[in-house]
DNA sequence: GCGACAG
DNA sequence: ATCTTGTCGC
């Protein structure tokens, strides 16, 4: 099985990477609204991680955004690259997933990503960055708040509050949205070429019987089976 | 200095 | 992310 090749220049030090994304932070797009959920494809990426052997494997898997069937799936494998740091998740896990897009022969569409995009320390992650790299349009999806707080959205699906950066008096970074009845929000932030308002509307299409979107959970299954079968 | 911290 | 059994509930 072939492997993903890193490249020559990818950041091998956190200051580093922290340069990059200061650099990269400024080609972000966050004016288009994005393409209107229902339409077209939507893509989940999602990555697993088997540290013991150093191997990573990346999913993606293409949905008709209409009636969220599966188009295409793709998978790629990868060496650990970057250790597991809080705030640059991105280079852990980008040439994988930037690998196994490339395999794909459906337009991806809109891309949905396990974390963060504008809901980041340096308003830049993984969502922000693959979005970037790829001039894709990009959301981020994240299950948990990270370093950011929120009001508890009310109860019912469709509810949402602000995610906001206590830090940066205030900001909202994003959104917590409730996707089910009574069930712990997701936190949904822009990426690339969606406006929060487009990104969380995507999130409630995607998720019309489970907390997280299709996208994500198809990823996430595929990404796991893939690794099993790469590690034995 | 200490703790917290997407996946 | 990953390590891990049963268990409560629809």
């Amino acid at each position: 099985m072939t492997t993903v090749r890193i490249p020559a220049d990818w950041p091998t030090t956190e200051a580093q990477a922290r340069a990059v994304q200061d650099e990269l932070r400024s080609r972000v797009d966050p004016r288009e609204a994005g393409p209107p959920p229902g339409t077209g494809t939507v893509t989940g990426v999602d990555v697993a991680y088997d540290d013991e052997r150093d191997v990573v494997v990346a999913a993606a898997v293409v949905l008709d955004a209409g009636n969220l069937e599966v188009v295409e799936e793709a998978t790629a494998v990868g060496r650990v690259c970057f250790p597991y740091v809080p705030g640059l998740l991105a280079f852990r896990e980008l040439p994988t997933v930037l690998a196994v897009l490339d395999r794909l022969t459906a337009a991806p569409g809109l891309v949905v990503c396990d974390g963060y995009g504008r809901a980041h320390p340096r308003r830049f992650g993984l969502a922000s960055h693959l979005g970037v790299l790829t001039e894709l349009p990009t959301i981020g999806v994240a299950k948990n708040p990270f370093t950011f707080t929120y009001e508890a959205p009310g109860e019912r699906r469709g509810s949402t509050s602000p995610l906001v950066d206590a830090a940066a008096d205030g900001e909202e970074v994003g959104r917590a949205v409730r996707t089910q009845d009574g069930v712990k929000p997701v936190f949904v932030s822009a990426g690339h070429r969606v406006r929060l308002d487009t990104a969380v509307a995507h999130t409630l299409h995607l998720t019309p019987r489970y907390r997280l979107p299709e996208t994500t959970r198809r990823a996430d299954a595929l990404c796991r089976r893939a690794l099993a079968e790469a590690t034995r």
